[in-house]
DNA sequence: CGGTTCGTTGAGGCCCATCAATCTATGTGG
DNA sequence: CCACATAGATTGATGGGCCTCAACGAACCG
């Protein structure tokens, strides 16, 4: 049935802007493959990434109810997405309820995700904020193993800082000394993790917050008797 | 509809707990009166507020679809809360595609705030973050007026610490700063800002995302014409 | 070869955390 | 009425984490 609905299926380069702040967008997009990011500026040109889209990921979910939403969405590399018109879109979820509740239950995983997020930014070190958004992009990543686990990640420093709230420079000096700690190494778009437990305990790193989608049918079981 | 469904209303104290995290929670709650404020906590004990709940907010939300959430909910004011049973609120949904939908776009409007925090989290001093929260709140309370406007304001300085990544020593001095620069007054539990152009100035305050919800009958119209 | 991108290193300084003390309510019991 | 305790705000001194400015190195590419 999804498969009829899609209008287009395109490839973007990266550094590329999806969606502009504040414009009208009419499609609701799909990240087939490739990584992209949601960011919002601050009028003083201060700039806060707010999101990292990964394969699976939905860039704009906001747009089936809102007609404008308040972020950019920008690929980060070459990309894949796959669109959605809104009308098809709203007539799949019209259609059958259990795509409805798995888009807000994205939105509210979403908003799980986002508080770990306020809490790095909030209160961790530069360390801690980078050990654990490497431990999230694992996860996320769907990378399995504790140890030696490596994985493609073609973030830059300086779009780490964007998303953990540093300078470029003080990513590059923090993650020297992850690598000097033995915690990971980080060269040509690859990372590796030696030990998984290491880097999470510096990170303070606790994963179950990723795995709530699991449990979206659990409790929406108890849906039926009510009905 | 939503009367029958209600099985209690219930005031608690202030700083007390009414959800906790990875507790299973078998009520939607509902602040009716008083405010509330969500939190995660770091293993090494860090606090991070995540929301700040006021008069016609939704607690928890994500235990509609989740048997566990990742936060917890303390009240910061006594309060009175209503709380509808996971089953009851679940029926109301499926009965009512409008209540489904206005669900929906709370989840992401609390993500379009969650953005905005963490731009203020990472991008943001310590005044402008401030600022910004106090013109947050004017707006989500309803508050009217542009010059002089007055509303109550429960939050200690050291929770407006922990919303906002501060200490409390240095939220006393900022707030102190604020004042003598005439962009507010904050004593007695009560706040008053005088110029809210100002304020929202140095706070590199825009409105617009706050609005999100006007719009939401606007893009979820065309639903009609689809089905 | 020059230009660009991305990463690295150094020097200096500011913002904010930390530790510690004081001050003002406000309440409580003698 | 006073001694005492507690909560919240305030102030000072000190230090550190991170930013800023600036320069340099390495890889890539026309």
């Amino acid at each position: 049935m999804l498969e009829h609905a899609v209008t287009w299926s395109k490839r973007f380069d990266s550094h590329k802007d999806l969606v502009c702040e504040a414009e009208k967008a009419d499609n609701l997009l799909i990240v087939a493959g490739g990584w992209a990011y949601r960011y919002t500026c601050a009028p003083d040109g201060g700039r806060q990434l707010t999101a990292l889209l990964v394969p699976g990921d939905i860039a704009n979910l906001d747009m089936l109810l809102f007609e404008r939403v308040a972020y950019s969405v920008r690929t980060l590399t070459d990309i894949t997405v796959v669109a959605l018109p809104r009308k098809q879109a709203l007539a799949l979820v019209d259609e059958y309820p259990g795509i409805a509740r798995t888009f807000t239950g994205l939105a509210m995983i979403e908003n799980a995700i986002a508080s770990k997020w306020m809490l790095s930014l909030g209160r961790r070190s530069a360390q801690a904020r980078i050990a654990h958004l490497l431990c999230e992009i694992a996860i996320r990543l769907g990378v399995e193993g504790e140890n030696d686990i490596t994985f493609p990640f073609p973030l830059r420093q300086d779009q780490i800082g964007d998303l953990l709230g540093l300078t470029n420079i003080h990513v590059s000096r923090t993650v020297r000394q992850l690598r000097e700690d033995g915690l990971i190494q980080m060269c040509d778009r690859v990372l590796t993790i030696p030990d998984v437990a290491a880097l999470r305990y510096a990170a303070g790193f606790d994963p179950s917050y990723l795995y709530m989608h699991r449990h979206i049918d659990a409790a929406a079981r108890p849906k039926a008797d009510a009905a």
